[in-house]
DNA sequence: AATATTATTGCAATCGGTTGCAGTAATTTT
DNA sequence: AAAATTACTGCAACCGATTGCAATAATATT
C-alpha cells in the first residue's frame, strides 16, 4: 500500500501551512493567485486525491445522496437513474444506489445503511409491499431531506415526483373502450402503491364514463412477477367461459407475457383481445403486434426529482414547498390494441 | 439538526473511557462481558450510530466495494449485481454502484470517484469501447484489488470471471448449421471487447468445422444501439439480392429487433432466417417465435466475483493465483430457430 | 510619516473513532 | 506469601482536512 499524499506533504514541500493549501484546493478567495497556482499545480504533480472521510468528518456533510429503487432492471428505472445522475453529478455530489428487490425488509436495510453512511439526502421509490415506513424516521428526525418518485406514499411529509397514473389509467382505458373493447380485465399490483391504485381508478372511471359496469372479476391484483402473470393467464382467463376482449396490464413485461400466452392459446390480437401496457419499455416495440403503452419520462422524473433536491441542498429552494411535481405522460398506440 | 451521538457520550453516562467504549462497541476481547452489556445496552437506548467516516479515516479502510458496470437495464447485469450483493451485504461491505453508459469517458470519471471514496476494492464490467485502462492505474499503484467479470481485458493484471464466450459463440453457430442454415449472418459489437471478439471466433470456427467458407459480407459490428440494428437489418440485410438463411446476433434485444423487422419485411422466421440470440433475457421469450439464445449465469458469476474479491479481502484467498475464473454457459432452443 | 485598510497566511482546536502501550487489579503459580 | 500471569481499563497520539481567530505584510488614506 502506497502512502497517500496530504495536504501536509504539499505545504511541507511549498513551505507554507496545511491551512492554506487547504483554502488554495477550495479556492478561498483569500488566498493568493500564484499561491494557489502553485499549490495546483504541485497538487497535481504529486497526484494528491483529497481525503473524504476526514473532510466528511470536520464538514459533518457527505456530498453523497443516496437511492433506494425497487429494482433497477427497467428501461424506466435506469432512465430515471440517468436523469439523476446527470444532474447530481454537475451539482458534485455522489450517488450510492441500491434496490430493495422489492421487499420492505431489503428496504428497511438499505435505509439503515445509507443513514449510517451518513447521506445528505435520500432519494426513494418504494418497493411493492412497504407499508410501514418507519425505516425513514431516523432521516425525518435528523432532518434530512427525502424526495419520493414513481412509488411516493402520502404518509410521510415528503416532497414527490410522480406522474398523473389516474389520468394514465384512465386514457388506456377510454382507448380500450373506443376500440369497441366491452369487457376489459386490468391486472395490477398491489393497491396500497399509489401508481397501481391511482391506474385502478382511472380505469374504473372510465368505465364508469361509457357506463360500462365494473367487475370485481375481470379485475386482478398479484405480484406481477412472471410466476403471477402466467398464473393469471392460463388458471383465470383462459379458463372462462365468457373470454374478455380487452386488456389493460400495469407494466409492459406483464402485457408482453400475456400476449404471448393468448397468442400460444390461439386468440388473436387485437382482433379476440386488445392489449395496452405500461412503461414504453424496449420489450413493448418488439413483440407481434406491437404493444399499446403509457410513455413514461424516466428521464425528466430523474432530472426533476434531482433538482429539486440539489435546489433544496444548497439552500435555494425548500422541500417543503414543492410537495407534488406532477409530470406527464402518454399514451402511444400501436398494433395491440388497434382494431382499426 | 439533531445532536450526534457519539462514543465519548456514552463513555460519560457509563463513567467509562472512549477507548473501553470503543473497544466494547467492536467485541474486542479484552473488554469484560458486564462492562460490553452496559455498552451495548446504551448504544442501543440513545441510538447511537458509529460515525464512518471517522472510523474510515483512522482505520484507512472502507469496507466498501465500488461497482462499475456498462447498464443496468438489463435481466443480465441485474442478476449479476443481485449476486455480488448478496454475497458482499453478507460479509459486511457495502456497494456503491455506477455505470458507465457504454462510454469510456464515464468510465473514467467513475473509476476516478471511486477512487476518491476509497473503495477497498473495484469490480469492474468494460465499457463498449474503453480501450485505454489508464483510468485503473491509480488502483494498482495503490494495490486496490480489481476484479473484472463479463467484459474483460487481458491488459491488466487482475483476476476475471467470464463465461466461454467462444464455446457459446460455437454452439449457437453450430446450432444453426445443424438446423440446415447455409448461410449465417453474425452481428455483434465491437471486436476489442472479449466477449464479442470470442463469440466471433466460435462463430467463424464451427463454420469452419463444417467447411462452410466465411464471407465478411455476412459479418456486421456496430454499437448494438437500437438504430444501428435498423440500419443493419433494413439497410444492410434486407437490401440483399441473397437473403441469408440464419442470424446470430450477440444479445437478445438485438435479436428480438431484427426478428420484428423481418417479419414486417414479410420474411417467416425460422422458415426463411433462423435466429439465435444472447442472454436469455426475458425479452427472447415473448416474441413470436421465442428466440433460441444462450443462457448466461448471472447470479452465478456476482456471486463468484464477490466471493473472491471477499476472500482476497479477508486475507484467505489470493486474487493472484485464481486468475481466469469460466462459468458454463449453455444453448436454449426455442422456435426461432427450430426449423425442424 | 503615521494611521487605517486590505490582502495573505498560519496557529491550534476540532470532527469521532482507533490503537500501541502502560497501568492497576484480580487470579494463579510456586 | 511472594512472584508471575491474566484480565481489564485508560492515556494520549493519530487519521487528514477544515475553520475561527490572530498575526503579519502590503497598500492606501489622510
Amino acid at each position: 500500500m502506497k502512502k497517500e499524499i496530504t495536504i501536509y506533504d504539499l505545504a511541507e514541500k511549498l513551505n507554507i501551512s496545511a491551512t492554506t493549501v487547504s483554502r488554495g484546493l477550495q479556492n478561498h478567495p483569500a488566498i493568493n493567485k500564484n499561491t494557489k497556482k502553485k499549490i495546483f499545480d504541485l497538487a497535481k504533480e504529486l497526484g494528491y486525491q483529497s481525503n473524504k472521510f476526514a473532510s466528511n468528518l470536520r464538514k459533518q456533510k457527505t456530498h453523497t445522496i443516496g437511492v433506494i429503487v425497487p429494482r433497477l432492471n427497467s428501461l424506466f428505472m435506469s432512465s430515471v437513474l440517468s436523469g439523476i445522475e446527470k444532474v447530481v453529478n454537475n451539482a458534485g455530489y455522489n450517488l450510492i444506489i441500491s434496490q430493495s428487490f422489492e421487499q420492505e425488509e431489503k428496504e428497511k436495510k438499505n435505509a439503515l445503511t445509507m443513514f449510517n453512511n451518513r447521506v445528505d439526502a435520500l432519494i426513494v421509490s418504494l418497493s411493492y409491499d412497504s407499508s410501514d415506513f418507519s425505516h425513514f424516521n431516523n432521516f425525518i428526525n435528523k432532518e434530512i431531506p427525502i424526495i419520493f418518485f414513481d412509488r411516493v406514499t402520502d404518509s410521510l411529509p415528503a416532497t414527490k415526483v410522480v406522474i398523473d397514473n389516474f389520468k394514465a389509467g384512465y386514457d388506456a382505458t377510454m382507448h380500450l373502450i373506443e376500440q369497441n373493447c366491452k369487457s376489459i380485465m386490468h391486472i395490477t399490483g398491489n393497491l396500497t402503491r399509489n401508481v397501481y391504485k391511482d391506474r385502478y381508478e382511472g380505469y374504473r372511471k372510465a368505465l364508469a364514463d361509457r357506463n360500462i359496469p365494473f367487475s370485481e372479476d375481470l379485475f386482478i391484483t398479484n405480484d406481477l412477477s412472471e410466476q403471477e402473470i402466467y398464473n393469471a393467464v392460463t388458471h383465470n382467463i383462459l379458463k372462462r367461459k365468457q373470454l374478455p376482449d380487452g386488456l389493460f396490464a400495469t407494466n409492459d413485461s406483464a402485457a408482453a407475457y400475456a400476449l404471448m400466452l393468448f397468442k400460444e392459446a390461439g386468440l388473436r390480437v387485437p382482433e379476440d383481445i386488445a392489449i395496452v401496457g405500461f412503461n414504453n419499455d424496449f420489450i413493448s416495440k418488439v413483440t407481434e403486434p406491437a404493444i399499446t403503452t403509457i410513455n413514461y419520462p424516466g428521464n425528466e422524473m430523474g432530472e426533476n426529482v434531482a433538482r429539486i433536491l440539489i435546489n433544496h441542498l444548497d439552500g435555494e429552494g425548500d422541500l417543503s414547498v414543492t410537495s407534488t411535481v406532477i409530470l406527464n405522460s402518454e399514451l402511444i398506440v400501436r398494433g395491440s390494441s388497434l382494431k382499426k
